[in-house]
RNA sequence: GGGCUCUUAGCUCAGUUGGUUAGAGCGUCUGCUUGACGUGCAGAAGGUCAAAGGUUCGAAUCCUUUAGAGCCCACCA
């Protein structure tokens, strides 16, 4: 060995090469994207939140995005990723609250104006850690065109887009009843609360009916809400509590008395049949109070502390502590019927860890219901697809029962809604642009709600008109299915709205990525692998190789770390196979004229594979199964080439022929740099490496934007095919004869082939493959008598073992043949001899099964030939 | 309560419109210093396709029911 082939290491390591050429890619600009001639292949990335940190989800996401912009800007698109950043309202808020807390901070004494500064100074030096974590796994975004969604021209827009719908009537303030996050004092969406079950219990209270000595029992899971009852409600038909429809109760610990009154809403079935209703604190209690004209007494604070509104000994005291200190008092006054044990679901804010309250207040809300219509029209038309194509059901569900969006938060940062009131004829000023005498108006106090901003994001990303009528409608977007509630489907209903057209044409939902044990993967559980340590470990190639290839559409994928190996030993082949031919090149000219000299069966089939994979490898891609075409990638690179074309040509590579020599390995690096090419998308960083070595490149050449090869179906040999199957069949079969036979691969063997399938062309493969010494072929060849048999195809096949062989062993291994052969027929010949078989199914199904009888029967007959002989 | 998805080898999953002897990776076992790779090579063992019924000449695949797992939506106090 030289010096010279010492310098490519027998492993891939990839912490010497993933940073060298994402600097290079960067620095040539070769994923900068401009409006040309080209066809335009855009996405706009799911923006991260500036508050996010780097999540196996993201992996999966962005590896996808990246698969597809790499391989279309490879094909000749002008693949455009739009990066950037999500300000995440409520989330940076409570985040930055925290923040200033623990510095002894508070956001209320400084203000407005100081706490957004912080903000911003928060964002500057954390908002970008995502995005620097992202590069790391090579995606080849656009970084030149990175947005963010607080962006002057992205605000800009954000405002433009509410003060148009504000101007068509379809935003508009109103006193409703909300959810309300007593920790963030704001208002949130009906799709940012979860529902999480909860032990608790349902208390049964005695309420005195006014004038009698009879008690109304009611029952509640929250004895606090009690506070704010004004009536108590039952069934018309309720039997039990008909006479008592009219009658007034006094409400314990109050004092007040409260109407009971009958409603449809009441299931007669469900606790004593009797409800107290809090109008200002339950959404169904609002409906009826709204319904029978109730008082509405609001007992809380905006943080869920108890108000004025309440007797004294219970004011300013937590929700939770005044449902123990109600409690008390019902137990003390014996008015507590019973108390049962209760599963119930509570609300709980997505952000804050507590339950959400139901809070009436003033708000902004859009109707949804005329932006929905076009929005649900497109999925149905198939304008824009999801992939998988369940999720549309969903989809037609929400949208067919949406109810109108509360967009307004009660936080600081974020998007402030552009609406002035005037201080004395509280006229409404609502532009983009602040009024010109603006000291005789106050803003409003609220902004958006993030999901407000982010929904204009496929559209509002471009700057210019140019930019939009080249990149608009983008192509896919890439996101989890947890959001198409709170994006994909408003980002529709946007892009209809503002745009006149789809957002995008086709919708990727990612698999959830779960643990070992099926979990979700979640900071609280720690059970999600820091992903910047997996490719630390094992490189980002190997990362997203094995991701994409555990990542079925639409089903989950469970992921640990060490599954990395995968990819690692993957990516270590791929180097392996370059390592060998690169070798070869040290002494073998590498001469491109004479890539399609000498031509053999070997490479007309390779050739014949790697288009037929291809093949499959864009109809997969096309159909948006990336798992599949992982494998597709991952059974040629492995199997195909290097098992066998790899092993084939070693046959010439080792030749005396000079010219065959380097036509061979030209030829082998032409088709290594294809193949290349193809797993490029999945694993940039190793294959450009090699690349790079396969030939000498001019500066700021890449793999990344060569051209993508394309199916050359003349080149699809179905006869090399043929060949080959009886080459590895014949192989495969000796190479288990020496198996079961212990014959070590160093013990040279001959071969006697008794075939008319067997070509001139094959004989020499099957030799050097099986590892033979002598090979004889045709169908008058003598056969010694201690011989290890097989029939695969229509050959016989004879390894002459004098003194090697144990002739028991070997009767075994012919009988266990022999009987599973007996098996297979015994199938095919009840199937034959059923009359409907025969006379139902299509002739070529029949067919084909005579054919295999007979080529069975055939085979079979020379098997038992052959143990005959043996005995 | 409504909707969706899943159940195939020890594990994780493929299996296209129903038609060979149901495949792969990992794991297991056996053998291998084979001039790219032990992150490797060769070979083997391992499955009545969750259960029952139906349609069909033929079902892992289509239909019905059942059991189990998961997710989403919904105002039951």
């Amino acid at each position: 060995m030289t010096d010279n082939k010492r310098e490519i290491p027998k492993a891939y390591d990839p912490s010497n090469t993933e940073d060298k050429w994402y600097k290079y890619w960067l620095d040539n600009g070769l994923f900068h994207s401009e409006p040309n001639d080209k066809p335009p292949f855009t996405i706009a990335i799911p923006p991260p939140n500036i508050t996010g940190m780097l999540t196996m989800g993201h992996i999966l996401n962005n590896t996808i995005q990246d698969v597809y912009i790499r391989l279309k800007r490879m094909q000749g698109f002008n693949s455009c990723w739009v990066p950037g950043t999500d300000h995440a309202s409520i989330a940076t808020e409570t985040k930055v609250t925290k923040f200033l807390e623990e510095k002894g901070i508070d956001k209320y004494k400084i203000g407005r104006e100081e706490f957004l500064k912080h903000c911003q100074e928060w964002r500057k030096e954390y908002g970008g850690i995502i995005i620097q974590q992202l590069k790391k796994l090579g995606v080849s975004c656009d970084w030149r065109c990175e947005r963010f969604t607080m962006d002057d021209d992205y605000y800009r827009e954000v405002i433009k887009a509410f003060v148009d719908l504000y101007k068509e009537g379809k935003i508009y303030r109103g006193y409703r009843m909300v959810n309300w996050d007593p920790a963030n004092k704001s208002a949130i969406s009906d799709e940012e609360v979860l529902y999480r079950t909860v032990n608790g219990k349902l208390w049964h209270f005695r309420y005195p009916v006014v004038g009698s000595d009879r008690y109304i029992v009611v029952a509640t899971t929250r004895p606090e809400t009690i506070l704010g009852d004004t009536g108590v409600a039952v069934n018309p038909n309720d039997e039990r509590y008909k006479d008592l429809i009219g009658k007034k109760v006094k409400l314990p610990i109050v004092g007040r008395e409260i109407p009971i009154f009958a409603d449809d809403y009441v299931d007669m079935e469900f606790g004593t049949g009797a409800v107290k209703v809090t109008p200002a604190h339950d959404v169904n209690d609002y409906g009826m109070g709204q319904r029978h004209n109730l008082e509405i007494v609001n007992i809380f604070n905006p943080d869920a502390t108890t108000n004025k509104n309440v007797p004294d000994w219970l004011q300013g005291i937590d929700r939770f502590e005044a449902r123990k200190k109600v409690v008390e008092w019902f137990e003390q006054n014996g008015l507590i019927e019973k108390i049962e044990d209760y599963q119930n679901k509570v609300g709980y804010s997505e952000r804050g860890a507590v339950p959400i309250e139901p809070y009436l207040s003033e708000q902004w809300f859009m109707k949804m219901s005329e932006l929905a219509k076009p929005a649900l029209d497109v999925v149905k038309d198939g304008k824009v697809k999801f992939y998988p194509a369940h999720w549309e059901k969903t989809y037609f569900h929400w949208m067919e029962n949406i109810s109108d969006w509360c967009i307004s938060r009660q936080l600081w940062w974020g998007h402030r809604i552009p609406v002035w009131y005037h201080k004395q004829t509280k006229e409404i000023y609502c532009e983009i642009d602040p009024p010109k005498d603006i000291y005789n108006y106050t803003q409003d106090d609220d902004v958006l709600d993030t999901w407000a901003s982010s929904w204009i994001w496929a559209h509002a990303i471009f700057r210019t008109e140019k930019e939009r009528k080249y990149y608009y409608p983008t192509s896919i977007l890439v996101t989890a299915p947890d959001i198409i509630f709170f994006w994909v489907a408003r980002m529709i209903m946007s892009g209809m709205h503002f745009m006149k057209d789809i957002p995008f044409s086709h919708v990727y939902f990612t698999s959830v990525i779960r643990d070992l044990q099926g979990r979700k993967m979640s900071k609280s559980l720690g059970n999600s692998p820091d992903p910047l340590d997996v490719i630390k470990e094992y490189g980002a190639d190997a990362l997203r190789f094995t991701v994409l290839y555990l990542a079925p559409l639409g089903q989950d994928v469970l992921f640990s770390a060490d599954k990395c190996d995968f990819g690692r030993n993957f990516a270590n082949k791929i180097w392996n196979a370059g390592r060998f031919l690169l070798m070869n090149a040290e002494n073998i000219q590498v001469d491109d004229k004479l890539k399609d000299a000498h031509i053999d069966f070997a490479d007309e089939w390779i050739i014949s594979r790697f288009n037929e994979t291809l093949a499959e490898f864009n109809n997969a891609m096309d159909n948006f199964e990336i798992n599949n075409a992982t494998k597709i990638i991952y059974s040629f690179v492995w199997n195909d080439f290097c098992d066998w074309y790899v092993e084939m040509i070693k046959n010439r590579l080792y030749g005396d022929n000079d010219e065959i020599k380097s036509a061979v390995l030209t030829r082998a690096l032409s088709i290594f740099e294809n193949m290349l090419k193809m797993v490029h998308p999945f694993m940039p960083f190793v294959t450009e490496e090699i690349w790079q070595l396969t030939k000498e490149r001019k500066d700021g050449e890449s793999i990344s934007t060569s051209e993508f090869p394309k199916v050359k179906k003349e080149l699809i040999n179905l006869q090399a095919d043929r060949e080959m199957k009886v080459v590895v069949d014949i192989v495969t079969a000796i190479r288990n004869i020496r198996g079961e036979m212990n014959i070590p691969p160093s013990k040279k063997i001959n071969i006697l082939l008794k075939s008319s399938e067997v070509g001139e062309r094959q004989i020499d493969y099957i030799n050097k493959l099986a590892k033979g010494e002598e090979i004889k072929v045709g169908l008058n060849i003598s056969i010694p008598t201690a011989s290890a048999a097989a029939v695969v195809q229509s050959s016989e096949i004879y390894v002459p073992l004098e003194g090697l062989i144990d002739l028991d062993v070997e009767r075994q291994r012919l009988q266990k043949e022999i009987t599973r052969l007996e098996g297979s027929l015994a199938g095919i010949e009840k199937k034959l001899s059923n009359e409907k078989f025969v006379s139902g199914a299509p002739s070529d199904v029949v067919e084909k099964e005579r054919t295999k009888q007979r080529d069975w029967q055939e085979n079979l007959r020379k098997l038992k030939e052959i143990l005959e002989n043996l005995n």
